[in-house]
DNA sequence: CTTGCGGATTAGACTCATTCTAACTGTGTT
DNA sequence: AACACAGTTAGAATGAGTCTAATCCGCAAG
């Protein structure tokens, strides 16, 4: 079920567009109170469909423009895995993926600073890196990992 | 300049085309050369455009194919990034990749073993990783990198 | 009010990397 | 010679993502 935004959660998407000049729509929190109620790694189709359920008139551009705009202002990140589809996550917290070979599904992987540290310590003099990408490729004991929020 | 092939890197292509049931065919070769010529992670299109120039009649498909076959038995590892074209890189041993942000230019970054058991340690009991992949995005001060093998 | 402005949204056309399909080629086999 | 079969080929099909042009909506100026 996907429910409203806490008003703690509205205000964080509220300061977040404010800061790069945006503003709140009903699309924009209609499509992020989706990728927070359910923290599962959703394709584009899938923010679209969930968002659908809450708002029927919304477009899929709309939808790319919401995701798009809030990765620009630093809500959401986008998850690449190889060309499938890409994926977003409203985990800001650094970590890492493992995508699940079987189920195809991603699960976040928690990155010690002190790794960190030691990845950007390969770079070669002259490599200034603000962007690191971790992932995993393999089987997940499946252990259910949807935590809905 | 395209060179052929080394009997050195013949034999490499044979062997771990054979070990998978496969040949050597003229393509294959042109395509393998290619890669090994010009150590700068192309994509499709540029392997397909070097590759034209000493076989006219090669086709895109069979490029595509041949850089699949390849991948699969170990002859080239793929390089996404974000959703551009994939790239192709013939550099076996375990390393992380740099793109330019400028120049989209990628480059190999060595990946000290012990680097590689700390990243591998990170991951949860359950979690059992086959491949490992890790980006740098960034800024690299230019200082030339085309390696032509 | 009502007019006008600008950002946001929308549907649908478009792009382009990649995959698929079906015909063809070349080589080795019975 | 006829066959089998992997590999190659051109072109069609797919599908994620982007672009375009029209419309909508909230708000500030008149």
């Amino acid at each position: 079920m996907i429910q409203n935004l806490t008003d703690h959660d509205r205000e964080h998407l509220q300061e977040a567009l404010g800061k790069s000049g945006q503003k709140v729509t009903p699309q924009r929190e209609a499509v992020f109170t989706v990728l927070l109620a359910q923290r599962d790694h959703p394709t584009v189709d899938e923010v679209f469909n969930r968002a659908r359920e809450v708002m029927p008139g919304l477009s899929l551009a709309t939808v790319y423009n919401c995701l798009e705009t809030f990765v620009g202002c630093g809500l959401v990140r986008q998850v690449n895995h190889e060309r499938e589809s890409t994926r977003y996550c409203p985990n800001l917290a650094p970590h890492a993926h493992f995508r699940d070979k079987e189920t195809g599904r991603v699960h976040d992987i928690e990155l010690p600073a002190e790794v960190m540290k030691s990845l950007r310590s390969i770079l070669p003099p002259g490599f200034d890196s603000e962007v690191i990408e971790i992932s995993f490729h393999g089987r997940a004991q499946a252990k259910d990992s949807s935590p809905s929020n």
